[in-house]
DNA sequence: CTTCAGGTACGATTCAAGTCGTACCTGAAG
DNA sequence: CTTCAGGTACGACTTGAATCGTACCTGAAG
């Protein structure tokens, strides 16, 4: 069966201060960067991107970034699968996506 | 006299966490926001932005966008003159101070 | 010198956010 | 049915951020 698409924004109300007060976040910011590298834009488990933290907080994270609206979250009931708003964000925030990729792996500067 | 200009991070260790977090900030959004829309880039004083916070947070506010590496603020003692980095920003993060203007005046939809 | 406005320093307070522990739900496989 | 792994709900803890009050510094103007 289908499962459900739990619901965020409408592509029209995505609220920039949302936005980047997701991606303020090193492991969210972790989890839309691997999706925008991957050009296919395939539904993804939430288990492909070894956030090295527990469930509960990888949930709470998810949760963060669909009500953003940068996810879309389907429910499969004890699975769930992942998919980024590409052509929402890029409609309402072009050329977002593409800075996430300017970022030198392991960050800038060591703090 | 010439001031003296406090220290930001160079222009390569721009780091977009910290920029992130530095834009998620309402007020703080609303200044770069409105350097951004001058495109002469002239200095301002830093009352010119009709913040409706005190001084003491303002000072806290203005630094955070000089530590995230958004702002040059120039020392003059007793005034502060502000200025974009606009070059470093758009060398490091293109197309960034463009997404602030894509906002609607107000906020998206109202919460 | 004194006065005064702009700005900072430091501390206190308040609140939001990231994290995890415990318990529970859901669907698939025995 | 039972078992089990994936995921969620709720609460608690902790840290960081935004804010302001009080006090102090700085330079310009009397």
């Amino acid at each position: 069966m289908a499962g459900k698409n739990l619901v965020g924004p409408e592509a029209d109300a995505l609220d920039l201060g949302a936005v980047f007060r997701a991606l303020a976040d090193e492991h969210r910011r972790s989890v839309v960067t691997q999706l925008a590298a991957d050009r296919s834009d395939n539904e993804r488990g939430c288990n492909s991107f070894d956030l090295p933290i527990s469930k509960q907080t990888q949930t709470h994270h998810f949760r963060v970034l669909r009500e953003a609206g940068l996810i879309d979250e389907i429910d499969y009931g004890n699975r769930k699968g992942i998919r980024l708003r590409r052509a929402d964000i890029e409609k309402r925030f072009p050329g977002l996506l593409a800075l996430l990729g300017a970022e030198p792996p392991g960050g800038a500067a060591p703090h």
